[in-house]
DNA sequence: AAAGATCCCAACCGCCTAAAC
DNA sequence: CGTTTAGGCGGTTGGGATCTT
């Protein structure tokens, strides 16, 4: 429930401001300081309301602001801290001296965003986009398997394909709760103005490609289960067979020289955690817990550039992703919950509750 | 040169939060 | 403790500027 609008008068003016009706602000501001924005109006001889006059004074009128184009370092700020912060411009505005939050919003809408786009990158997960990071599970999964291989999780050779099967299972069902859902009229401006990119639900809004890859996934899957292509898939399709004939790569993924690691996080002071051990190409973590929201987040510095996710699933961090260099990020690639929840029993970090 | 399309950004709108009452 | 409200924030829009055809 909202307020109502603090302009209810229909006789204040909008639109433009006018070179006088700056010099009046600016004037009464520098004399009296702002006080209150809802006299202001009055006390200052203005016809616009209060809103109105701070929103010009923060964002035009300011004697600080910088204006002009942003510098590449100021895009790349934006760009990282976007990556941690998502909309959150105020808080980004913040970290650039001279810039308003408006400002940068504009920015990005206009000229970040889409150079995001262009690369094949999400701008709003800073990830490659929907149909990539789908395409690249069952490398995860591959990935996630031979991990456990490794780190000798797995106690026999049943308990562990019982573990094999019980997840694909779950990534069965999501896969195809997804191609089963109503098919929205996806557009891909309807993707990029997602405002919930990360909810399952959302995955839908994809073209056809979806299905295909979908198709693929589920193959995949179907092999992990059974690397040796030699037993009825779970899917009992008799054409399933045709399917696993498609092998197909992982263009977007290196070969990986580290397997997913095994690493120990500590707490350290406070809310801060350092990796003791791993091989994996970052320095610290720093979970925290959202005021607004039960959720915890966790940024990921690897001395370079920091990341988030967010949600209270283990993370999924694999090393070797390098696709989203124009953002920076080339070390890593952090999934997020919606995704971590398919692969729920990885024996991965997970930070602690913050009291 | 003109019309239409696209870009850009200042400004507005509606919602949220916290402080005041 | 519940209600009201100022300030703040992010999303969206309107229209001028610029580009394309």
């Amino acid at each position: 429930m909202g307020r109502s609008p603090c302009c209810d008068e229909s006789r204040v003016k909008k639109g433009p401001w006018s070179p006088e009706e700056d010099e009046i602000l600016v004037k009464y501001i520098k004399e009296h300081g702002h006080g209150s924005w809802r006299a202001l109006p009055k006390l200052a001889g203005l016809n616009r309301c209060g809103k109105s006059c701070r929103l010009r004074w923060t964002n035009y009128l300011r004697p600080d602001i910088k204006r002009g184009k942003f510098s590449p370092e100021e895009e790349n700020t934006i760009l990282h801290l976007h990556a941690i912060l998502g909309n959150k411009w105020s808080a980004i505005a913040g970290h650039l001296e001279g810039r308003t939050d408006n400002e940068i919003k504009n920015y990005w809408n206009t000229h970040l965003k889409k150079r995001l786009i262009n690369s094949g990158i999400d701008p709003v997960t800073h990830r490659p986009s929907t149909v990539d990071m789908f395409s690249s599970l069952p490398h995860l999964l591959a990935l996630v398997n031979l991990n456990e291989l490794l780190m000798g999780h797995q106690s026999s050779i049943e308990e562990h394909t019982l573990r094999l099967q019980a997840e694909a299972m779950a990534k069965i069902q999501y896969l195809q709760s997804l191609t089963q859902a109503p098919t929205p009229q996806a557009t891909t401006s309807s993707m990029v103005n997602d405002p919930c990119p990360n909810t399952p639900s959302n995955n839908n809004h994809i073209n056809g490609l979806m299905d295909i890859e979908t198709l693929k996934i589920l193959s995949s899957i179907s092999q992990i289960e059974d690397p040796a292509c030699g037993s009825p898939s779970m899917f009992g399709n008799p054409s399933s067979s045709q399917v696993r004939e498609d092998c197909f790569s992982f263009p977007r993924l290196p070969e990986l020289q580290n397997p997913i690691s095994s690493f120990q996080a500590t707490p350290s002071k406070e809310n801060f955690m350092k990796v003791e051990e791993g091989s994996l190409n970052f320095t610290s973590f720093q979970p925290y817990k959202s005021p607004k929201s039960s959720s915890h987040q966790l940024l990921v510095n690897d001395g370079d550039a920091t990341m988030k996710c967010h949600g209270d699933d283990p993370y999924i961090i694999t090393p070797g992703f390098d696709g989203i260099s124009s953002s920076g990020w080339s070390d890593f690639l952090l999934e997020d919950p919606s995704f971590s929840s398919l692969l729920p029993q990885i024996p991965f970090y997970s930070p602690s509750p913050i009291p």
